[in-house]
DNA sequence: GTCTATATAAAGATAGAC
DNA sequence: GTCTATCTTTATATAGAC
């Protein structure tokens, strides 16, 4: 804790300076990584503090001088996840203006195409920190902030396909939204216990019904 | 493991005996009923084998002389909840051939009665089985047969409602059974983050909006 | 900043008394 | 069949060497 230098943390520093922060954002990303499989794994209990560090080339000394406890790595693992999707969200938004890309998703999630690995291990962190918030609800807010984003995101892309189109939605494209990210996260936890309870079109032909239902409505 | 008696198990026995068998079955019982709070409150790894038989009005030992290991009474949980929700399933489709409770049970539900305590519980053990399961596939036709019985149930009632206002399902009632268990599970998450996220009458209106794109299909 | 060695605590499981 | 006492393992977290 001892800080020789007087130097504010903004001003551009010594060339060594900076190594050495490099050095320690090195650690923990490769922490944070070796975590987030770990968790993913074991769940935040079956996971040791030994077996993380261990597997990013570490003992637990290098992770008590990065981390506070356990539970605050797991934390920062959520942090670094929700960033990430944050970015990806408004990234996708930047660059498909048409929303086609988002449709392409879908329609290759409702091809059948497997789930990659990290797919299948962020739902199991996911879990992890679902049960986590209920438990400790104050915690809530961080998780629920994440999934309105991505809610939002569908949202504006849901609002440009129906421009595109024409339709005049029934109901805000907020909770449309909701449901097709509810379908979506539903329809993988079947899958998840058995593949075959989904046809790999399903989602695709429920996403055109719902539409018709939709226009339907909006022709009264 | 000595029994000196050669009586089959189906036979009535002396009132000694079956005192005993009784006694055995309701330890037994209570300790699944405290395990399943306490599964629920801390999850497998943080409930703790005391904890349980405390809450249960025993001691370790008590618990030791009833089951193996504490993943032997996890699963124990687990196979006393499929059997209730069997039972469950199969008793309204039997009191029921209309098919009304069903859509009451879900506009009770839209119209935003908050969920018991027991209804969360349930949400949180299920997390904690799901995460077992899936870091030990071989137990993942278990929980895939109660969730095929359930949506099994819900086609039933679908297939019954279609019958009634005569609507021709463009696509076998089983795979619309998965979708609207999808909206119910994957809305339920949302909420459990941030209750204002979804509307009270959302399930309600998508329902309406499903069976009006159905319709609309089944016309062609 | 990272490692080795260690203190401390908690929990699963067992043995034997009653 | 249940309880008390105990064994054993494992994991978090810390202290001090380098």
């Amino acid at each position: 804790m001892t800080n020789s230098t007087g130097a504010s943390e903004s001003q551009p520093a010594a060339p060594v300076r900076r190594s050495r922060e490099e050095q320690r954002a090195a650690t923990r990303g490769r922490l944070l990584e070796a975590a987030g499989e770990v968790f993913a794994e074991r769940g935040f209990y079956g996971a040791s503090v030994e077996e993380i560090t261990e597997r990013a080339g570490f003992t637990r000394g290098a992770f008590y001088s990065n981390f506070e406890t356990k539970a605050d790595l797991f934390l920062a693992v959520l942090d670094a996840h929700i960033e990430r999707d944050r970015q990806l969200v408004t990234d996708v938004l930047a660059r498909d203006p048409s929303a086609n890309a988002f449709f392409e998703l879908l329609k290759q999630r409702s091809a059948g195409v497997r789930e990659s690995g990290e797919t299948q291990r962020w739902a199991l962190l996911w879990a992890e920190f679902w049960l986590h918030v209920m438990r400790n609800p104050e915690l809530a807010p961080k998780l629920a902030e994440r999934q309105a984003g991505v809610r939002a995101g569908i949202a504006e892309m849901v609002e440009r396909q129906c421009a595109t189109f024409g339709i005049t939605l029934p109901l805000p494209a907020e909770h449309l939204a909701a449901v097709m990210l509810a379908v979506d996260d539903g329809l993988r936890l079947q899958e998840s216990l058995d593949p075959t309870s989904v046809p790999s079109d399903l989602r695709a032909r429920m996403i055109m019904v719902l539409f018709q239902g939709l226009a339907a409505s909006s022709r009264r």
